[in-house]
DNA sequence: TATTGTTATACTCTATAACTATA
DNA sequence: TATAGTTATAGAGTATAACAATA
């Protein structure tokens, strides 16, 4: 049951970003930077499971947008992230769009279902995302 | 969170069914097969949100495995779909093995906190599948 | 020597279109 | 003509390997 919901979400944040010219992993990585700024790419691409090589072309486009900027770091081989303004303009409205679908999505549950809902969706995703045990 | 959760069963889903020879896909295939014998191709493709070009590779597959049978129909352009009895034991494997993931998967949940996730994910599955309203 | 970012290459998966045989 | 199954082709998405600059 899993797989169908999550590809629904996934469509719908597709089809979020794409109303602002962006993928659905440029709106996760423009996410990720202007939650946690001053990463680097390895760092944001580890972040999200991606690839530090696809990250690249991802950052060229945001930049060309100038959602992003690129400085060198401290450690000069290494590109320190942080979000423009317009960047952050851009985050919002999308995350908008995508919570106002999760809602609706939502709305069926009574308010308590949707909060054990949640707080297991949370324990798994902490589960799956530590690879201990396994 | 959904996404790394998916991605999580979707990887345990592969392997247990590459322990068999099958794909994720065959596999899946294999179980609608089992639970309606008698479809045609075009019927378990669009039970499984798959596609009936991609899905006659796969039975060609699962047939020559001696898993599952193709008899011309009533309308003789069309396919009967039955399941062997090897493929009725192939399914039950594989589907053990998915099941004692998910088992371990759920483990840290509360049977109360369980019950109630595993009854929201049948309600947003439900929901996902008729595009009503959308 | 190892690592960051980058680029090039190949491979897998998927979608589209065309063909056949029946209806 | 329309449909089920099949096949061929092209495209998107992804993974692997090699490279330059820096450490």
């Amino acid at each position: 049951m899993l797989m169908p919901i999550s590809r629904d979400l996934r469509r719908v944040e597709e089809a979020a970003a794409g109303r602002h010219g962006l993928t659905m992993w440029q709106y996760a990585i423009l996410a990720v930077v202007a939650r946690r700024p001053g990463r680097n790419q390895a760092e944001v691409a580890a972040a999200l499971a991606y690839s530090k090589n696809r990250i690249v072309g991802d950052l060229d486009h945001l930049e060309r947008a100038g959602l992003v900027e690129r400085r060198p770091g401290a450690d000069r081989r290494s590109n320190v992230l942080t979000v423009t303004p317009a960047g952050r303009r851009v985050m919002t409205a999308i995350r908008a769009e995508i919570r106002h679908h999760e809602d609706e999505l939502l709305a069926k549950l009574s308010a308590t279902a949707r909060r054990t809902f949640v707080t297991a969706l949370r324990t798994l995703d902490e589960q799956v995302r530590r690879p201990s045990g396994r």
